[in-house]
DNA sequence: AGTGAAAACCATGCAAT
DNA sequence: ATTGCATGGTTTTCACT
């Protein structure tokens, strides 16, 4: 799908606030509600706006330790199964293929440090995990949605 | 704020679709819609709940580069200077404090690799960085909100 | 806190351009 | 592809429980 300038101004509008009406947003970007609406429909039925979600403070819902753990592996880590595995481990936020020295990275995001030690013990029981390397998040300056370019 | 079971079942059900009316969201909570009303209106009025967003595919709006930046420093980075000089470099996503080696831990996405070699540029030059150690994602398994535990 | 209903508002579809 | 309008559905408020 071609995106256009307005396009990118409705995106960044709606990352702001969803809940914005389709007139509200129109005047926004200079078009009227229908148009609006259209345009938005089409960037939902490209697959350009995954979906519409809640931002929910983790400390407010009980994750409030954050953690980065690089993975160490002895195998191609790029199957399902891996992916299944790292899916299955609730605490696990993200989950990438990396290049450099640990072929894989997750963020994780538990209740307590203890929990996160949890979280450490069932990375290692991934098949291929030889060790981990972990980066305690002590304070988040901030966490925003990616800019449209 | 005190949250209960049904309250996390509604915001876990806002993280999946934030779309349903509130008579759906009711029902998947056995509550009337009128009540699953009020109960999302406190959680936003706590805080608890954000803001509604919609979640954009990266690649599609062009930032199809995503790589995680350490920032090795010499100086305290916990100032309101660092959190703006960091703010505002468009492609750093999240930014932080972490404990371990490194101080500060950025999620940076670009249009590029030769805008992600920008970016590292932008962020040696904010005060205090001596160094970087950049991780280059490959693929990214999944992104996903956190659990509402 | 939750229910049920009324009123205002908005999304959605369509005809016209 | 955008506009303006009609309609059905949804949010929002309120009296009652």
């Amino acid at each position: 799908m071609t995106i256009d300038e307005i396009d990118r101004r409705l995106l960044t509008e709606l990352q702001k606030d969803a809940t914005q009406s389709y007139a509200v947003l129109g005047q926004a970007v200079g078009l009227s509600a229908g148009a609006a609406h259209e345009r938005v429909r089409k960037l939902k039925a490209a697959g350009v706006i995954r979906r519409t979600t809640v931002e929910v403070d983790p400390a407010a819902v009980g994750v409030g330790v954050l953690a980065y753990v690089l993975l160490d592996t002895d195998a191609w880590m790029g199957e399902e199964s891996t992916r299944r595995a790292l899916r299955d481990i609730a605490a696990v936020e993200e989950a990438h293929i990396v290049a450099g020295p640990a072929s894989v990275l997750v963020k994780v995001r538990t209740t307590s440090t203890e929990a996160l030690q949890g979280t450490l013990r069932a990375l290692h029981q991934v098949d291929g995990v030889t060790s981990t390397q972990t980066v305690v998040v002590l304070e988040s300056f901030f966490e925003r949605p990616p800019t449209v370019m």
